[in-house]
Formats: C-alpha cells, sequence, structure tokens
DNA sequence: CGGTTAACCGTTAACGTTTACGGTGGCGGC
DNA sequence: GCCGCCACCGTAAACGTTAACGGTTAACCG
C-alpha cells in the first residue's frame, strides 16, 4: 500500500531514522547487530528509498566531461546533443557538462582528458581515436575512482564503466546482406577502414566478409584498406585499388572518409557500375545519395550514442549501477528513399527547443576548447 | 550560481511563498497585479522549479491503462514491456499501470477503455485498431480531461494527446529503395495492407508507390490488395494475385499477416522467384528471413514504440507539455544478416533485470483482462 | 454601526532523506 | 573523582514545494 520509509524501519525496531540511515549506506558508527537488524528489516518490509528526498535533502551538483572530436563532420556535433538532451531532460539533478574537444585525431586527446581530471569532474565521457594511449590515462581516472565512459569506440582493457557504439558486427553484415542482394549475388568487393587494430573496424570487417562467405559465396570480399584516417591515403589506396581490379563491383565504406572514395571512383569514371554502402550521414554525402552514387549508408545514431552514454554515466552515479558494460546500438539504413525523413529528423532535432532551460556557458579552459553547460 | 527557489521570488517582492506558489500555478485568490509581478520575478530570475521537492510534497500516484491486442506475436509483448520499462526507469514517481488485454481485433476493446475510464486512471494508452469506433470514446476521455495516447496507429480527429508510431512514410519509401535496388529496376510489385482507411497503412503504400515512381520508373505498383486482416482473406487474395500476375516479381508486405502470403507464394512454387518485403519480426518470420524466401523485414520497434509513449504520456502528466502530437521513429530493417543480432537482442532485454524491483499483480476486472505493476 | 462575506495573503505542517551535532553510557588514566 | 575518549545512537534542522488553515483587510447589507 503505502511505500516503506526509514521512519518506519526505525519503528519497527525501535531506533531512530539515523541510525537506519547509517546502517542501510554502510557509515560508521552502528553496532553490527543493529545493522545486520536494520538491513535484515528494510529487505522484509519492501524498503525503496525515495529518490524525490534524497535528491531534495543532497543537492549534489555532477560535473562530466565530454572529451569528443571537434565537429568536423556533424557526428559529434550530434553525440554532443544527445547528452545535452539527455542531461536537459534530466528532472532534477543538477549536472555541469564541460565540453572539452580536440581538433584532429591524435592531437590532444590526452591533454583534454588531463585537463577533465585535473578539474576535478565526477565522470568522463571521451571519444578515444587512439586507446593505446589513453588506456593509461583512463586507468588512472578509474583509479580515482572517475568513471569513464566510451562511445563510439571502445577502449578494451582500460577499465572504462562502459561503452556505447553500434553494433559493428550486425553493421557489417547488413552491409554485405545488402551488398549481396544489389549484386545479385556475385561480384568482387573491396571494404575501407580507418586501422585494423581497431576493434569496432576490424568487427565491421569481419561481419562482413563472414556474412558474404555464408550467405554470398559466389562473391569475393577483398582485403581491407587501411585508410588511417588520412584522406589523400583514401583517395590514393582507392585509385590503385580501382586501377588493379577492374572488375570490382562493390565498396563498403566502414569509416565517415567516403568522400575520398567517392571521389577516386568519380575520377575513375566508374560511378555507375560501383555499388557503394557507406557509414554515417553528413551533408557533403547527401548529393551523393540522391544522385545514386552511394546505394545506402548506415547511419550510426549519433545522437542516440551520446544519449546513451550520459544516461548511463548519470545512472551509474547516481545510483552505482551498470546496466551492461557494452550497449550496442542497431544501425539505421539510409536509402534515397528514406533519406528525406532523416534530414527532417536532424534538422527538427536541432530546432527542437532545448527544453528547461540549459543554460550555456563558454569557456576556455587548458586542455582544448571548452565549453560548459549548466542543466 | 544557486538555484532560485520560490523562496527567493517571494523574498524579491516582499510576499510569501504561499502566494508565490498560487500565482506561478495559476490558483484563485492572488490579485492580478500581484501575479503580473510574481510571473515577471519569476521569469527575470529564471525560476525553475525544483521537481524533487515538488515529487516529495505531492506523493500522487499516477495511474495509467495500457490498452492493448493480447499477444498474439510478440508485438503487442514488446510493446508492453517497453512501457513497464519506461515506468521502471522512473526515479521518483509512483505510477501503477493496469494492462488491459483484449483476445482480438474489433473484441472488447471498447469494453476495455470503458473500464479504464471507470478505474479512473489518470491516462490512457491504447492501440485503437478501429479508430472510428474508438473515436467517440476517446473524446470521452479528453473531455474528463484524460489524456490518451495512441500507439502504432492513430485515431484522427478524436482529440488523443498523441501518438507513438512508425515513421510509414518513410518505411514505405525504404521498402521500395530497397525494392527496387534489389530487383534491378524492373519488375512489377504487389503490395498487401490490412484496410486503406488506416492512415499508417495507406501511408506506407503511397509511401512505396510514390518512391518507386520516382526512383524506378521502369517499375510498376499494383493496385493495393485489401486483407482486412483475416488470415484467409490474405491467402486466397494472394493466390489469386499470382494467378492473375504470372510476371510479379516482389511483393511488399505492410503489415505483420506475412504468413498466408509466405504460403500462398510457397503453394503457387515461387518461393525463389519473388523478392518479399514484410514488416515486423516474430518468431514464425524468422525460418522464412533464414531461408531468403524473405528478403528483408521492416521491424517496427514495438519496444520503443512502448517507451516512447509511456515517456510522452508521463511527461504530459506531471509538466503539462507535449513535445510534440506525432512522435514517429525510424524503423529498422532486418536481413538474413543481421537478425540473429535482433534476437539476441529482444532476449536479452526480455531476460533483463526489472528494476527498482516494480512488483506485479495480476488481476481481473471488468473489461478484458488485466494485469497491475506497479513501480 | 455591528456583522457578514469575499478577496487576498501569510503561516505552517507535512513529504522522506541526509547530516551535523549532541548526548548517552562505559572504559581507562592521572 | 575528574577528565577525556570511544562507540554508539538520538535529535533536529535543513532541502523546496504543496496545500490546508487562519488571519487580515475592505466592501456591502441590514
Amino acid at each position: 500500500m503505502k511505500n516503506i520509509t526509514l521512519f518506519d524501519i526505525a519503528e519497527a525496531l525501535g531506533v531512530s531514522t539515523g541510525t537506519v540511515h547509517r546502517a542501510l549506506h554502510d557509515h560508521p558508527g552502528v553496532n553490527a547487530m543493529t545493522k545486520a537488524r536494520v538491513l535484515q528489516m528494510a529487505k522484509s518490509l519492501g524498503y525503496r528509498p525515495n529518490l524525490a528526498a534524497r535528491f531534495l535533502s543532497t543537492k549534489r551538483h555532477l560535473k562530466i566531461s565530454v572529451n569528443t572530436l571537434k565537429g568536423t563532420t556533424s557526428f559529434w556535433d550530434e553525440v554532443r546533443a544527445g547528452i545535452s538532451d539527455e542531461a536537459a531532460s534530466l528532472l532534477m539533478e543538477n549536472v555541469d557538462l564541460e565540453f572539452r574537444t580536440y581538433p584532429q585525431l591524435d592531437e590532444g586527446e590526452e591533454e583534454s582528458f588531463q585537463a577533465a581530471l585535473q578539474a576535478k569532474v565526477d565522470g568522463i565521457i571521451v571519444f578515444s581515436s587512439r586507446p593505446e594511449k589513453l588506456r593509461t590515462w583512463i586507468r588512472r581516472a578509474s583509479r580515482s575512482r572517475i568513471p569513464v565512459m566510451c562511445v563510439t569506440t571502445d577502449a578494451p582493457g582500460s577499465g572504462r564503466l562502459a561503452v556505447v557504439s553500434i553494433d559493428t558486427l550486425a553493421s557489417g553484415a547488413l552491409a554485405a546482406d545488402l551488398m549481396g542482394r544489389f549484386l545479385g549475388g556475385s561480384g568482387k568487393i573491396a571494404v575501407t577502414l580507418s586501422d585494423l587494430r581497431i576493434t569496432e573496424h576490424s568487427e565491421k570487417y569481419s561481419g562482413f566478409e563472414k556474412t558474404m562467405n555464408a550467405l554470398y559465396p559466389k562473391m569475393r570480399v577483398l582485403p581491407p584498406l587501411e585508410d588511417h584516417d588520412i584522406e589523400p591515403v583514401a583517395q590514393e589506396k582507392c585509385r590503385k585499388l580501382l586501377d588493379s581490379h577492374p572488375d570490382l563491383t562493390g565498396i563498403y565504406v566502414t569509416t565517415e572518409a567516403s568522400l575520398p572514395v567517392l571521389r577516386a571512383v568519380r575520377d575513375a569514371g566508374l560511378e555507375n557500375q560501383l555499388t557503394i554502402i557507406t557509414t554515417d550521414l553528413f551533408s557533403d554525402l547527401v548529393p551523393q545519395i540522391r544522385s545514386g552514387a552511394v546505394a545506402a549508408t548506415i547511419y550510426q545514431r549519433p545522437r542516440t550514442q551520446g544519449r546513451m552514454a550520459f544516461r548511463v554515466l548519470r545512472e551509474f552515479l547516481t545510483e552505482g549501477e551498470c546496466p551492461s558494460y557494452q550497449i550496442t546500438l542497431a544501425p539505421h539504413l539510409v536509402m534515397r528513399g528514406n533519406l528525406d525523413f532523416f534530414l527532417e529528423r536532424q534538422s527538427s532535432e536541432n530546432n527542437g527547443n532545448r527544453r528547461r532551460g540549459a543554460r550555456v556557458v563558454a569557456n576556455n579552459l587548458p586542455g582544448g576548447d571548452v565549453a560548459v553547460a549548466r542543466s
């Protein structure tokens, strides 16, 4: 019927609410015997804390650092927007978001992480482009009991709290199945990625290859092309690929570096012969999809990734539990047919009212550009 | 710096918190002049109510009725699970969920709605298979200021609060684009649906047809087949279709009634000649996808639909605002390649711990089977 | 002019949890 | 016997909002 309170437990045992509270929270100054009785009674009465009272009593201020790439494309802007959204939709907690961005992969990543640690944040959401470099930093953070949440790419073996990413195996598999259907079950396919050492990329490739072999045995998947996130490298490698494989029928671009590939294809005059599946959705890709040069693109839902990352981190910080250490999302498929709906959705979400008036303050702090948002 | 409270406003104006409260909430008994000053001051100070204090003070008990089809397939089970999930993840509100289910389309729908009204619920989440019948009921509810939330299908012109559904135009368009690519841009396609009068179905058809005409002008889309949700009708109509159109190359099933279609196709021995795109994902469909009989299925994310429906309804009930009156979701595409990932996701979510120990009580009340869940 | 009423506003006690502070005893040491 | 100390526990004041209740005016009526 009514909810059990601390007072109910206290009354049932003839002690005070203070003692019950200390017992339930492992605070010192309570007899082991008493504590056991409290815990027992709490369980048997089915006590569940009233979070409203808790939040009212302890008006805590969470400070969370968000370390991501500067918005070269819209991807990281979307991730940050998702984080802001979720923070703003929080009913009662006061969270301060500190956005630290670094301009390039491999540039300022460690510095901004260090800056976050120095700022004594309560948690960090980070994109680690080079997990092996950030690993020691993440480890250091978790030793200081600062949870670190990875987005988009994992940092395995670093002690991070959890990772939010797209289901990469499913992405690769979906791309493979689509490619197989599009091409009628035969052909030669190339896959480009940034670096095989990045788990997500190698998983996309292996998902693609395995699915292709299993479902379309007549098709052939070439070894992956590594572009190391350098545009000229991507374009040049792709040019050579097209030269040496004139019978190529499809390309799967697992990263957002699809433009150099498309340029190389156009330079070779193969726009209409190749079936290309890309990744992500950004403005320069839109005309390519509309023209049919890109058959489909796999949308990695950056906004949802951001939302999820923040949600899980907050949940951990306020309740001490983490639902899962690897949260994977199903990707969306964007083609000419439904492209407009995604564009519309993006723009409407961007124009959507920042609810509950999250105030935003811009700042400069050591360790890259920082913007602070209070919600 | 610190957050503005009622007291701050009161102090700044030399009035009491009670007056400020009454002014901010349009309660009677406050001078128009005073009220204006309070509102002005609240705005200029940037007052935002402390929801923790509000929830603590008014320990309201929301009672929400969820009126859906009995779980013939997993779809409605998933919708309900999504609602339960979202209710359980609520931080501080107490909500009672009353699940009313009716066995068949068009059977017990009105009765269970009536029962919900009699139970004096605070809100209703409903699937209206026949909007024209429920319309008067929904209208009656909203006159009593009981918000009604539609899931999956809309009840236009009924005064319902909002609707959560898949973006049907995008679904149809995606199906069309896929079909066009799968078939190399030529062929004759049939579309089955339940009833053209249902907005969602006619939208899927028109999205499909428009996209097909725009992107694949050489393809032809036949007029839609209405099966009225009756399996034998669907199978028979499909049989006749296959008879009269031996050159058919693809079928798009916009509803979950894909099994009769598949049976008709199998009976006609056309399993390997036809490209079939279906809707939803349920256990009997799995082998069909795995065998390749179904090229792809458009997953309507019932769990997310449930989550969204509950979330919006709760937000309206506690804050009086509704973000949008039509919430549409992007569908997921499931093919052989990524099928396993969706199945795994479903089962892992079902085994997921119901958090915060939502207690569940089963009951029987007039108006269909009822299960009550407290969270 | 006493009394009634309505309009307006202040006061105060909840709501359940947290936390600082004060108060027991009981023990040992000077 | 006084003092301090320790382990343990009770007390009460926050936190910000809500809502019931009382109190103050001024107008109005008989």
